[in-house]
RNA sequence: GGUCCCAUCGUCCAGAGGUCCAGGACGCCGGGUUCUCAGCCCGGUAACAGGGGUUCGAAUCCCCUUGGGACUGCCA
């Protein structure tokens, strides 16, 4: 399908968190090297001195695992065409700054190194998703008067400058496909006058379109979270956002919306991505979230909510996994997102929360009579089971002419705490008959 | 200011000259199911930025205008 083997990369400078933009790259870089079955390469680009840190980088490497984005070459895995960090590979962009100074193509400032931009050259970039873009040497690099400024290479501190070390990395690493965002386009002339100059094969690029606020300015800290991590901790799945990740430019065709990493791998195709900016939608985010939470199966669903439930300090000890299970599934589709899930699930594991949220001070005296007698009954069933406790209950109410619901959300109140909740006598079933008796006595309605 | 990019429902995408009085999804609105809510089912709302061309015919091609955006660092 493609001439050459594909071997993309990811480049991050470890100077903050991986960001949505960032991710959305790698995600891109990841899914056209694992559709083409070739390699996914991460470098470091860590020549800001004064920004760059450790710290950052272990971080970016955590996102993208996190997201499930893995590679195959990468500063702590190494690969034939190491060092991944641009801080380690010093001595290459000296020596090629070296030979551009030796063939005139270079001048020394002080310590620095710079590119001699020629001037009259007509270049097309041929982008695969922007098309051909027509440039003239000459306007590659200009100063505010519209004047030739020439290209630093080197700067006085010995690092090599953005634009100068992508190129020597780039060839050196053999990387096939660049893809980058689309705040690169007006770099990329800048580029491919570097690589003229060193006679070089240019790679293929493909530039992808910018990820929006809401306010369809481009993405910030303004906008809320930012990081990957920060939706990790919202609660939502990994799956998802490299789902709606993938959303963002790009269309699997035929409809399909919803799709994990292999669907996604096997159906990319960069020829399908939009030129057009895209705006983070959060409704959207939330949709698809809820669809991946719904279609994981009962051990997974619970691994994704008890770090939350373990976040609200409940008692997961006290449970087995069987009924965390349950208690989840009877959640089905109410809360959008792992963190919700376990909010609105609590009084499964604990009681105390619902005595915090719920007083039964709304339940008049004469009321109050009628109920003990019903629960009273309830709690009494000879068989402890859902279906069970409704047609008791169903009966009961048309006995005492009262609509089911006026015995229904006592009990949901009194059990759960909240207006919302699963089916009541479902919730009652799973919690079982100590349990609910225990909570009915404590609100004056048993016992 | 200069260079470059972009332009279909509020949002994400379909649409690659006729099959489009523009299709899907999210959101929103309404209805159904119902002990609540979510879910599920059914229905609805809503767009080719404007103006010129080209053509028998344009959302699709060209030009201009307008509106967005990126870059314009010895940051990446």
């Amino acid at each position: 399908m493609i001439g050459k083997n594909v071997r993309a990369r990811f480049a991050p400078s470890p100077t903050g968190a991986l960001h949505i933009g960032g991710a959305h790259t790698a995600l891109f870089n990841w899914l056209w090297a694992r559709h083409n079955g070739g390699r996914f390469i991460l470098r470091i680009e860590d020549t800001d001195r004064e920004r760059s840190t450790p710290e950052y980088e272990r971080t970016i490497l955590d996102g993208l695992k996190w997201l499930g984005l893995d590679w195959d070459e990468g500063p702590d895995i190494g690969g034939g065409r190491g060092p991944y960090r641009q801080s380690e590979r010093l001595h290459s962009y000296m020596e090629r700054a070296e030979e551009l100074l030796d063939r005139g193509l270079a001048y020394k400032d002080g310590d620095a190194v710079i590119f001699k931009v020629p001037s009259g050259e007509e270049m097309v970039l041929h982008d695969l998703i922007y098309g051909d873009i027509n440039i003239q040497s000459g306007r590659v690099s200009t100063n505010q008067d519209g004047s030739v400024k020439d290209i630093v290479m080197i700067k006085s501190d010995g690092m090599p400058t953005y634009n100068y070390a992508v190129v020597i990395d780039d060839h050196d690493m053999n990387i096939t496909y660049v893809i980058r965002g689309e705040d690169h386009i007006s770099n990329t002339p800048k580029q491919m006058l570097l690589y003229r100059a060193f006679g070089w094969e240019l790679p293929e690029f493909a530039h992808l379109p910018m990820i929006l606020g809401a306010d369809k300015k481009k993405l910030s800290k303004r906008h809320g979270a930012t990081s990957v991590f920060e939706y990790s901790d919202m609660g939502y799945l990994p799956d998802s956002l490299f789902n709606f990740l993938a959303l963002l430019g790009w269309t699997a065709g035929n409809d399909t919306e919803i799709f994990d990493r292999a669907l996604a791998t096997e159906l990319f195709d960069l020829a399908n991505v939009t030129k057009k900016p895209a705006v983070f939608d959060m409704d959207k985010l939330n949709f698809v979230n809820q669809e991946h939470l719904k279609r994981l199966d009962p051990a997974s669903r619970r691994e994704a909510v008890e770090p939350f439930w373990q976040l609200l300090d409940l008692p997961l000890e006290r449970f087995g996994k069987k009924y965390l299970e349950d208690a989840l599934s009877l959640m089905g589709g109410r809360g959008r997102t792992t963190r919700e899930l376990a909010e609105f699930s609590d009084y499964f594991l604990d009681f105390e929360p619902v005595k915090l949220r719920y007083d039964a001070s709304d339940i008049p005296e004469e009321r109050r009579l009628v109920l003990r007698e019903f629960f009273g009954e309830l709690l009494n069933l000879p068989i402890w089971g859902a279906q069970e406790m409704e047609e008791f209950a169903r009966r009961w109410c048309e006995r005492n002419e009262t609509p089911l619901k006026d015995v229904a959300m006592p009990l949901r109140w009194v059990l759960t705490g909240r207006k919302v909740s699963p089916g009541v006598f479902e919730v009652t079933a799973l919690l079982g008959r100590d349990e609910c008796r225990a909570r009915l006595t404590r609100y004056g309605l048993a016992g």
